[in-house]
DNA sequence: ACAATAACTGCACTGGTGGCAGAAATGGAA
DNA sequence: TTCCATTTCTGCCACCAGTGCAGTTATTGT
């Protein structure tokens, strides 16, 4: 019981891409977003940490499922294989999902305070990797091999999506296997 | 001519730090650093673009460095093997610049707002990389190669400075070759 | 009705950041 | 010495994100 929730999240996050689009994400402030919504600016607050957090969403629900995929990956998998077949999986959505999620990205990775803020995201990120990478191998979570493999999933990662927003009518998910397939070429010793 | 500057970024950077190490990064107001000096707080915005930005120091001049690391590569190196061992270069530092080096790094790499913070820092310093892979390759700069040596370079270094943070004892210049040991092993397909 | 519960919200405060105008210190010219 | 041009410093004001707190509001169940 209780008194019922007066917005949701998918409510916020549409006023405030709407507001985002219009003015910017710099020049649009808390206060306008929550009068948007109908809610006070105080509200906004019990549904996102953050004004930087509203453009990734529910990233708790992101995060766990990035994490079932790697768990999921058939261990007859190389480990680096296995990783880079869950990015790609992960990175896969309907066609149709495509417009909006272009906007969401060329947000988060062209407006510098959420560049700034969303390395706190992608460490989490990372962090997933390493814990899969670290069981995998049988070592510690602070290991070279696992840690290298975080930061590099996440280059991957990063890059593909430089990438397509460049240009949006590829597939997200094959700049992701180009990429997997010139890591495999890097031969950073003499 | 003119009037003659009440500070400099040492002296900015020394007490700043002492106050950093005594009560936190984040607990430190500009008000507090601004005393310590002994100018007023908005002098202090005139040598440092932010708070954030001071423990960073003169990164302007620490990007020349490296980009001149990078131009000074021989040409008969692969180019991988060019961009790391410039990294290892540029992270070569006197035994004695060791202990203020690892607090500065501790600081950067363990506080929530100055991870965030750096992810500006480093996508100028991943820019350096990707400008020379770019040149050499005959590629544009938005091209994959260049793109993901940027980022894979980055994920050398970020990942040899956590393991170095853990065990300062190390070289940081070997932690590094051991990355590019282990980048070079990685094969992601299948 | 009324109590219990859970969510909403206004208020006051802190701290970083930016614009602006005026004050202060210096070297050189008159 | 006095004055001027130049450069830097600094105080004031405003804005906005974020936080703690306390009081309000809407439901459900008794």
């Amino acid at each position: 019981m209780g008194r019922p929730e007066a917005t949701s999240h998918a409510a916020i996050e549409q006023a405030a891409f709407a507001l985002f689009a219009e003015r910017g994400f710099e020049a649009t402030t808390l206060d306008a977003i929550a009068d948007a919504v109908g809610v006070g600016r105080r509200t906004l607050f019990r549904y996102y940490r953050s004004k930087n957090d509203i453009p990734w969403g529910q990233f708790d629900q992101t995060l766990a499922h990035f994490r079932d995929l790697l768990a999921a990956s058939p261990p007859e998998l190389g480990l680096h294989e296995a990783i880079g077949r869950a990015i790609v999986e992960f990175n896969r959505f309907p066609a149709d999902a495509s417009p909006p999620h272009v906007e969401r990205m060329r947000l988060l990775l062209r407006t510098p305070a959420l560049q700034a803020h969303s390395a706190l995201r992608y460490a989490e990120w990372r962090e997933v990797i390493v814990e899969y990478a670290a069981a995998r191998l049988g070592v510690p979570v602070d290991a070279l091999e696992p840690r290298l493999l975080g930061h590099t999933g996440l280059a991957l990662a990063r890059t593909a999506y430089e990438l397509w927003l460049d240009d949006p009518s590829r597939e997200i998910t094959e700049v992701i296997e180009e990429g997997m397939a010139a890591l495999s070429g890097q031969n950073w010793i003499g």
